[in-house]
DNA sequence: CAGTGGTCTAGACCACTCT
DNA sequence: GAGTGGTCTAGACCACTGC
């Protein structure tokens, strides 16, 4: 198409992420059918095809037969699964019930600002820093700090995350146009320490998960830096790898 | 081609898995070239090609342009990623080495019996059961405890599952003919018992994260349990999730 | 009904591997 | 050079959706 020797369906591919990008389809709208997209980029129609149903396999996009093919939703249900790892001792997935604690403006430590790719030492705050714990029923499971770029979220303030069920990459897409695509997680076990044994209602030195994750955006972009402290009583992190045949 | 209502394509991949499952085409076997396998199936080349595709894209099969289609080996480097999810703190991939501590033939209790599908109070023992410990370098960092079923690792002995850092599912691929193609997995927090705090030692009470899984082969059928508790000060459980754009 | 994506085909050409 | 999978195309037909 343009320049480079990547093949045409790379191409394709990589011309409808810039359109994504920019916002010129927003999520939840439907995107030009897949003749209209094979005349606009002079390619033919299969090639099209191949670029869409990577962007599928990836939750870029939805295709539907008979309706079209659709900008992905983060707050669908087929988003709500992905990118949420917590189900009940039934094996139910849980939709925990989230309470905010407390917010402010921070310099976030050099850790923190390391894995989102901040500066290291601003002269003013550069992140919003929340915190919140989760309940399941009046159970509460899981306490949750969240470090966000001010570059990235600039007018956020604590009325954007209310209370509630609704989860936060839905809010960070409909309200700022933020898609999170990717995320790293690491695991670790750690024992609880007065202050979260205070809000998980456990003894100090309860055996806690803890989760660390960076959320990423298109380009490899962080957009979010979360630690997370599960009582594992109550819930569990699950994992399904590979497909059933 | 058959008899059912499904997509041409989707019954060549439900032929093609029969034919891995009888060990047809072994793992690390050239299979057929696309032109030959959609003569064979009477359908297009085409329509071959999206079975293999999808086949490849979960892992059962490799394909190299120039070179061929291969089935899946899983002592390749490919496959020891897949499944493998301990990182050191410095982000590598950690090959532990690994320590046969006990074995035994077993009447699994109920709760991995019913996880591996086997029957509950059976007259004998009908699961192999093997315990080791996981060390880099000179320091141990996992627990392991594995169930198998007689029925699906028949001549089993400890002698095929020798100290090293071969994985388990290689072997189990290479030496009796059982696929690992999914596994589920929990994750908890708990506190070192006083067993576990000698093999890994650590602190009795020390935090400990403990992985159950579940691996399975074709036809959801069961074939190993595992519980491995982790001393997550020197390794982690990392997971990345999705596609950078 | 018209319009959408899903399936399926036949075939051309390219890039790679091995001999 | 022969054989492989990778890319790309043009087009037919089907299944589903919504009007």
């Amino acid at each position: 198409m343009t320049t480079t020797k990547l093949p045409l369906y790379k191409e394709v591919t990589a011309q409808l992420i810039a359109n994504l990008v920019t916002g010129k389809w927003r999520p939840g709208e439907m995107m030009p059918s897949e003749a209209k997209l094979a005349e606009m980029h002079g390619v033919g129609i299969s090639t099209v095809r191949q670029a869409l149903r990577d962007l599928e396999a990836d939750h870029l996009l939805v295709r539907r037969q008979g309706k079209g093919t659709f900008v992905a939703l983060h707050s669908s249900p087929r988003h709500q699964d992905r990118f949420h790892s917590l189900v009940g001792g039934d094996g139910s997935k849980e939709i925990p019930h989230r309470t905010l604690i407390s917010s402010r403006r921070v310099k976030p430590p050099q850790k923190v600002a390391q894995r989102l790719g901040l500066r290291a030492a601003p002269s003013r705050p550069n992140a919003h820093y929340f915190r919140f714990v989760s309940s399941v029923g009046s159970t509460p499971i899981m306490v949750t700090e969240i470090t966000l770029p001010i570059a990235v979220f600039p007018d956020l303030t604590r009325k954007d995350l209310p209370n509630g069920t609704v989860l936060l990459y839905g809010i960070f897409q409909t309200t700022f146009h933020v898609n999170v695509i990717r995320m790293e997680e690491e695991l670790t076990a750690v024992l609880s320490d007065p202050e979260t044994s205070k809000l998980l209602n456990v003894p100090r030195g309860a055996p806690i998960l803890k989760i660390e994750r960076v959320a990423y955006t298109f380009h490899n972009v962080a957009v979010e830096f979360r630690e997370s402290w599960v009582n594992t009583q109550y819930i569990r992190y699950y994992r399904d790898q590979g497909t059933a045949y």
